[in-house]
This record gives structure tokens, sequence and C-alpha cells, in this order.
RNA sequence: CCUGAUGUGGCGCAACUGGUUAGCGCAUCCGUCUGAUACGCGGAAGGUUAGUGGUUCGAAUCCAUUCAUUAGGACCA
């Protein structure tokens, strides 16, 4: 924004102060002050120069009326408007003389002529009129402008406060609509500023700049870029004007809201302690007057003039209905309470004072964050009635908003909860970060980043969309919105959900599976696969409990992510699948579904404060068949609504951390097999004989024989055998514990590090073998136990090997003869199930087979012929020569061979 | 100018609160599987943890300082 901006000219009154300024009688001894508000010129009422700040006098012609004038200016700044010595070119003012310097003390009380005299009164500020001087203050810097500021009380803080403490007066001659009072001489009644875009819109303070110039009154004019204050909503120029306002004392409460403050859990605790908490203690008195018409009117009615003056203030229709007939009888009227409280009905109330004079209401309003803030009183209609329900709900349990609000409705609430009932307003606040568009900018209608959320919500929902924005990242954090991410997380997340309820749904229904509460299998008589994800979904319950608790939401949701897509779906439900679908309703199927029900409950249960919709679509789902057994039993499955069930309960006692670790050492140890293989590429549905896993201790042995089993199934091996150190094939990787050994040796660590390192294979087998190892570094020896040492068997030379950090397992890959026809036989069982999907054949349709008799399904159909019916429900299986019908399916080795399946 | 927050592969986030190969997901590339899958699995590539300096045996983590983004406030003669 550029404007006119103005060095003035104001001459100094010749005295007894000012006579050291004056080298003659006759001499024009002027004082500079720049101001980019020329409109507040005429309201001048004093000068301020900063104490200590050295001013110089310079000779000089006055550039726009060619009569000699001195100028009194900060020594710092004579640079900015004179030419330097000598420079004949430069079109500023030349320096015809310099006089010694002096400080802005010695300047203090100097009187000077008004600059813009239009006649009117001086205005008491504080009881004081002595305007036109010179005064001093801190502030006064010599970063810009002439190191002398141009000083209006009725426009600026700095510029009353240092009114008010001189005794200077005001002139305010400006009106409140941003115009020019009448008594302002030409520029009478003219806008300071273009508020109303006219057309031939002249800018007064152009004209204030000729008026200057010509009277010799101006030292310098020019247009100047700087930025003058905004309407954020109208985008129009502001104006600081003094208005009489009503301020609640709220300075006068600091410390006891500060006291107040520190009893609430701010998440994060940064913004309570920090933004909000620093900003407490340095409060200033709340202003709660606006001047504006739509909103509360201040209930305050006075009385005219400054005479003996009273006022009242209203609390309550019952008390404005008792004043008005009381003002009625004393004044003869006829009013009534307006059925609207709001202005302008309210405005015509006149009540009488206790002497008898009619009092009328402060026409201003109440700011409207004062309203906010009232949020837990007015809620109820407090205290008028409702006081128990009120009693009840405050103070409130959580609160949340943006962290923008510190200042609004965090400030509010504690303010009118501090001072009216000496409390918090709440106990736990989450206040959230802002939402920025995929590149972390703001998001604005002007730059055209705005995401619309109608049309978010409409295409991904608003579960997806609130999961996103609660998973993502902390609530706190400032969040770059990208859809991309809500959709991932539509995905992924809730995609897996849908397809593992799916999964449940599907078989629930051909087995017309009903959960019946009271009498499922005890947790403890399940398959370990079932009390496995049992533990883990307590252990997800116990972190999900610790951290809503704490008003952590994310990490709760990334709990019930990795649960869902790494545990449930991904582990429990396929290695289970068989369970499910495989022969009719016995004890381990309905243990399975049993399992994988509550965990779909328990999973619906947790999700559903972040994901209402989907949480209580898939509750229904699931209980629907059992509602009413529920209802009649009075079960926790009885509500209609997930929103209305009681949260889950962590049961330690199904909380077995050595299974979860085992089956955690299960899912390392089948990956890196898996890998092996890959490496070899060797398909998993040839079966190999056996995996070896070296033996560190003998706790993990235990641990993985309880998963044997299950690894050898998942990686397809025939058996596994473990490798103790005895037999001295393993070689083994040795580390420093460096958490218990770097206190302990501080400055020594690093040479004990390199000595460690370079430990051979028998050094490691004697310090396992003794479970000791005396360490020398530098003169000292120190006795080091297995604890200080991390080892780990790195490699079995001569086989294929894989390592996880400290897991490492070896592969042998000969393929014998049958394993060669198990491998053949599983393939063709993976052919035929494609054949029966791609035929659209029911999952429960039984099958006749006929395969063509071809050298390399021989030995397959041969040894595991039954094996392969069984698997594909077929009810026969030949062999035929020539087989031209049914499709053509590939095998490995490149073979092709023809399969035909038919339904029985 | 003051205060607070944030800064980690292309993107979004982790890292037991100072402990040694800085992880995960998405995206990319290669391969593979699938009768629950908007899927899954295996592999590859991708990092001076914003910069600089310091403390420490050891720093993404602590301190100082600079920069960037963002919020709030002060000031704007």
């Amino acid at each position: 924004m550029k404007d006119t901006t103005i060095v003035a000219m104001f001459k100094v009154e010749r005295n007894v102060e000012s006579d050291f300024l004056f080298d003659s009688a006759e001499e024009d001894v002027r004082i500079l002050a720049w101001t980019t508000t020329p409109w507040t010129l005429p309201s001048n009422t004093a000068l301020t120069v900063g104490p200590k700040v050295k001013y110089v006098k310079v000779q000089t012609t006055s550039p726009y009326t060619n009569v000699p004038v001195s100028v009194i200016l900060a020594e710092d700044l004579v640079g900015k408007w004179f030419a330097a010595e000598g420079d004949e070119k430069s079109k500023k003012a030349k320096v015809l003389a310099k006089s010694e310097t002096f400080t802005g003390k010695q300047m203090e009380g100097l009187r000077y002529e008004q600059l813009l005299g239009f006649g009117n009164d001086i205005e008491p500020l504080d009881g004081q009129t002595d305007a036109f001087r010179v005064i001093t203050a801190n502030f006064v810097t010599t970063s810009d402008g002439t190191g002398i500021v141009h000083t209006a009380p009725s426009f600026g803080a700095d510029d009353r406060f240092a009114g008010k403490a001189n005794g200077i007066g005001a002139l305010t001659l400006v009106d409140k609509s941003g115009k020019f009072k009448a008594t302002v001489g030409e520029f009478s009644n003219r806008y300071v500023k273009d508020y109303k875009e006219e057309e031939n819109y002249r800018d007064v303070n152009v004209d204030i700049a000729i008026r200057l110039k010509t009277d010799n009154k101006a030292f310098n004019v020019q247009k100047y870029e700087h930025n003058y204050p905004h309407c954020w909503r109208t985008d129009k120029p502001v104006l600081y004007y003094p208005l009489d306002s009503w301020f609640v004392r709220s300075s006068k409460m600091k410390a006891r809201m500060v006291e107040l403050n520190n009893t609430i859990n701010w998440q994060p605790k940064s913004t309570g302690e920090g933004r909000f908490g620093k900003w407490l203690e340095n409060l200033q008195d709340w202003n709660l007057s606006r001047s504006r018409y739509w909103g509360i009117p201040l209930p305050i009615w006075r009385t005219e003039g400054d005479e003996n003056l009273q006022e009242k203030c209203i609390g309550s229709v019952a008390e404005l209905q008792a004043e008005i007939e009381k003002a009625n009888t004393a004044l003869g009227l006829s009013q009534s309470v307006p059925e609207d409280l709001h202005r302008p009905y309210i405005d015509d109330i006149t009540l009488v004072s206790e002497d008898g004079r009619p009092m009328k209401r402060e026409t201003d309003l109440i700011d409207v964050w004062f309203d906010s803030g009232s949020m837990p009183y007015a809620q109820w209609h407090y205290p008028m009635e409702n006081e128990e329900k009120f009693k009840s709900s405050f103070p409130a349990d959580f609160i949340s908003e943006g962290v923008d609000q510190t200042r609004g409705w965090f400030y509010t609430l504690h303010a009118i909860a501090s001072m009216v009932y000496d409390s918090v307003a709440f106990k736990n606040v989450l206040s959230t970060g802002l939402v920025l568009d995929a590149k972390g900018k703001k998001m604005s209608k002007s730059k055209g980043n705005v995401v619309n959320p109608f049309d978010t919500l409409s295409t991904y929902g608003a579960d997806a969309t609130r999961w996103y924005m609660m998973s993502n990242s902390n609530p706190w954090d400032s969040l770059k919105f990208d859809l991309k991410g809500v959709e991932e997380g539509r995905n992924k997340f809730f995609g897996t959900l849908y397809n593992t309820y799916s999964f449940f749904a599907l078989y629930a229904n051909i087995d017309q599976f009903k959960i019946d509460e009271q009498n499922v299998i005890p947790v403890e008589e399940r398959p370990e696969i079932d009390r496995w994800i049992i533990s883990k979904m307590y252990s997800m319950v116990k972190l999900y409990r610790e951290r809503m608790s704490d008003y952590d939401v994310t990490p709760a949701c990334r709990a019930i992510e990795t649960f869902v897509g790494d545990h449930l779906s991904n582990w429990y439900v396929r290695l289970c699948r068989r369970r499910f679908w495989k022969g009719s309703m016995s004890k381990d199927k309905q243990a399975a579904y049993e399992t994988l029900f509550e965990c779909l409950m328990v999973t619906a249960q947790l999700m559903s404060p972040v994901a209402p919709f989907f949480s209580e679509w898939m509750y229904g789902n699931l209980t629907a068949p059992i509602r009413e057994a529920a209802v009649k039993n009075q079960t926790p499955l009885r509500h209609r609504s997930i929103h209305l069930t009681d949260l889950v309960k962590v049961d330690d006692s199904l909380i077995d951390t050595a299974l979860e670790e085992r089956m955690d050492y299960a899912q390392r140890i089948s990956s890196l097999v898996l890998s092996l293989r890959k490496k070899e590429n060797i398909r998993v549905r040839q079966p190999l004989p056996k995996v070896m896993l070296p033996i560190l201790d003998a706790s993990f042995q235990t641990q993985v024989e309880g998963v044997k089993d299950l690894i050898m199934s998942e990686v397809n091996v025939k058996d596994i055998e473990y490798l103790t150190d005895t037999s001295g094939v393993i070689k083994k990787k040795i580390k420093p514990n460096f958490k218990t050994l770097g206190r302990r040796l501080g400055k020594n660590m690093k040479a004990a590090a390199q000595t460690i390192g370079q430990f051979t294979q028998e050094d490691i087998a004697n310090l396992e073998r003794t479970g000791e190892y005396m360490l020398s570094v530098n003169g000292d020896n120190i006795p080091l136990t297995l604890e200080d040492f991390e080892i780990t068997a790195e490699d079995i030379p001569g086989l294929l090997v894989a390592n996880d950090g400290p897991l490492t397992v070896a592969l042998d890959i000969t393929i014998s003869d049958a394993l060669a026809a198990e491998g053949m036989a599983r393939e063709l069982v993976n052919r035929i199930q494609n054949l029966r999907k791609s035929s659209d054949f029911e999952v429960t349709d039984r099958i006749n087979i006929q395969l063509e008799d071809k050298e390399v399904v021989q030995a397959a159909v041969a040894q595991f012929g039954d094996y392969i019916k069984a698997e594909v429900l077929g009810d026969s299986l030949d062999l035929v020569a020539d087989l031209g019908s049914g499709e053509a399916v590939e095998l490995p080795g490149e073979e092709t061979v023809w399969i035909s399946v038919t339904k029985v």
C-alpha cells in the first residue's frame, strides 16, 4: 500500500527554554516529524523525542518555498534527509550549517505553534490540556523518520499513553464514520481514507500535503510503501480511534487464572504451558464493548451527564421487569419488557435512578467471545434454573478446538469460570493444529488450494476422512491434508477390515453360526492361534485405553490399524482360513468363529469414536441375529447401537507375552525362509525338507518349539532342526552392549568396542562357556559378564542363510522325488481351484476331474491323488490320455497339461 | 520484534526419551501369489535426520545459533 507521507515542520516558540536553539532573533527554527498518516496532523498535540537520542539543528533552505529555515532532527538521520557534504547532484536538501548536538531530554518542554489550527478546543486527557509541547518517551527510535514522533493521542495507543503521562490534551477531529468533523477548515466532512470507493475520491492526505507545502510547513512529501492495517473482511483501511469502553479487570485475577490453568491437562502440554500460560502471565484487561448492532446488548443503564453519575446493571428479565415498573411509576411511562431483548427494542427502555433521573442504556454490545465463554452456564440457563444439571456437567471433562482459540474460546471460558466460580471451565483440553493444503500452505479461497469438505465427505465418507485426520498425525500438529492419504486409509484400513468382516460373514452364513454370548468356548480351551490373537487384542485394548485416557488419539488409532492389518487379517485369518471352510461345525470351528467374532466386535468398539458409521454398521451386522436373545438375557450385546455398549476392559489373564513373542518369532522366521526361497526361486508350493535354527539360549528353542507346526505349514517345510553351538558350525558375531557398558566405561567405551569387535570365534566361545571376560583398557581391568555383550549367529558356512537382527535361519533345499511329487500335487490343486473359480462353481460344489496323462503329473496323482481330491472337493480324479477338453494350464518346468472339471 | 509449534528417503509418519545397520506405509522398479482381499508376499532403489557450531565414549534426540513453514501477540511516528 502506497501512502502519502509527510515530514512536517513544527515552528518552535522562542522563550527561555528554547533560547539555546536560536542563533539570532530572526531565525526560523522548526522541529521535523514524519508521518505516514497525514490526516492525523490536525489532531497533533505533542512531539515526542527519545530522552537519550542525540539531536542536531541544521540550517537549510525550505525545499518547497525556498526560504531559509533551521530544522531539528536526530543526528543519525541527517543523512537520510540531507545531501552529503559536497554532493552537488543530490536532490536532497543541503546542509548550510549544523549545530552542536543536544539530547532529547534537553528539548523536553519546548513549545511550538500548532501545525494546523482550526480553532478547536483541546479536549482534556486526565483533566489536562497542556498541548503543543515536546515530550519524551522511550519508544522513540532512530530507525526511520526523523527521530521525532508526531503525537496525536486520539489515534494510537502509544500516543495516548505518552499524552496521558505528560498532561497533553487531545484533539479528535475525526468522527466515527471516518470523516473529518465540520470544524476542520477546508478538510471538513471529508473521509480521511477512501471508504466509499467514490468515483472521484480525492485523497485528503494529498490536500493536507499541498496545504503544508504552501504554508512552508512541509519539509518532505512522498509516496511511501508501508503496512497500513486493513480490515481482514472488507479489506478497507482501519483507523485507531479512542472510544469509551467497558472493561473486565482480568489483570487483577491474573495470578489465580495462572494457578487454575496449571491444573488443566493440556494436550499437547506446550500449548498450555507455553502459548496459553505465557499469554496469561501477560494478561491485559478484557474490553467487553463492541460498537455493533447485532449481539448481546450491555445490560447497563446510566444517568446522563457526569454529575452524580448513577449506573444499574440488570441481571435477569425479572429484574428488568421490576426496574421498568419502577421507572414507569416514577417517570409516568408505560413501558413493558420487550419480547425481543436485542436492539433496537432494548434501547427504547428508560430506567430510573435512585434519585429519580432517567437512565439510558449504554449503546454498546458485549464482545461475542463473552457468549462463547458463557456457554457452560448459558446452555442450561443457569443460575436461573437447572442447578443440578449444571453442577453435574461443570467443569467440563473435555473440550477441543483449534490452537488459534488461545485468546478466543479457551481464554473466555477460563476467564469467566475463574472470575465467577473460582474454577476451571474444563479439565482436559485438546488444542488441534491447523489443516493446511498438501504442500503445507494455508488453505485460502484466493489461492484456490481449498479442499471442499463436502466433496471429500461424499467421495470418501466421514469415517475415512476422520480416520485419516486422527491417525495420520497428532491432531495438534498441523495437518497437510492430502486426499491421497484419505484414500489410502480407506483402502488399507477400512478395505482390510471390510474384507475380514466379509470373510467372517460368508462362512458364518454358510454354517449358520450365531454367537452365544453365555456359552462361548473358554479361551484357555481354544487353539494356540486363537489365544494368540486374543492376547494381541487385549494388548491392543490396553495400549488403546492408556493412550485414550491421555487424550492421545493417534497412537490409539494406529494400534487398531496394526492389529487389523498385520495381525488379524494378514496372519490370523490367513492361517485360519481352512478352519472356517473345512468340514462341518466342530469345536475347533466354533472356537475360530468365536475368536474372529470377538476380534471384530472389539475392533468396531475401539474405532467407534473416530469411525462411528462403519463401526455401527459392522456391529449391527454382527449382532442383529442375536439381539433378541441378548436383550432377554441382558448380555453385553443387548444394545441396539455400538455407541451404547460398554468399552471392553483389559483382561490381563488373557495377555500372554510369551505367546506373543513366539508368534513374533514364527512370523519373522517364516519371513526369512520365504526370502530364502525367493532367492533360490523355489516356489512356496514346493515342500522342502527342513529349516535349521541356531540356538543361542534354551528359552528360544522352547519358544520356537511352540510354533513349530505353524512355521512348517506356513513356509511348507517338513521339519525344523535346532543347531546348538556345540556343533561348532555357527559363525557368530559379537557386539558390546552399549547400554550397560557405556555408563561404566565412559571414555574407554570406544577402545572397548574395538577390542570386542576383534573377538575371534574362539574368544566368543570362551566367553559363552565361562560367562565372563576380563576387559583391559588403558590399564584398567574391568570384569564383564554375558549381559554386557550381544551375540548373534551370523552365518552357517555351507548353508543357505538369512538373518533379521538376532534371528538367523538356514534352509535345506534338497528336493527328493517324493517332495517333488507333493509339490506337483499342490500345483495341480492350485490349477484346479482356479478352474473351479473361473467356471463359477459354488464353493460347496463337488466335481469330477480329468487330467491329461503326462509324465510330469503321474507321480503326483499316484502318490497324492487322495490329497488332491480332498482339497478341491473332487469325487474322482482320472488320468486320460490325449485329453483335448477343458483347459490347458501351465505347470512348472514349462509343461502344459489339459485339465477338465465338471460338476457332479 | 517477542512467544509457541514443526523441520527425518519423492510424499505421509516412526524411532523404547542419549545407546550403534535411522524403521513403517504410500509411490517407483523387478518378481510372485490369491476360492476373504480396493489385497497379500519377496526383492531393489532411495537419507549429510534443514544448516553451522558445541556437550558426550556415543546425538535424529541435549545446548547455542541461523534458515524455512505456521500460529498467536507487540509495534507500525
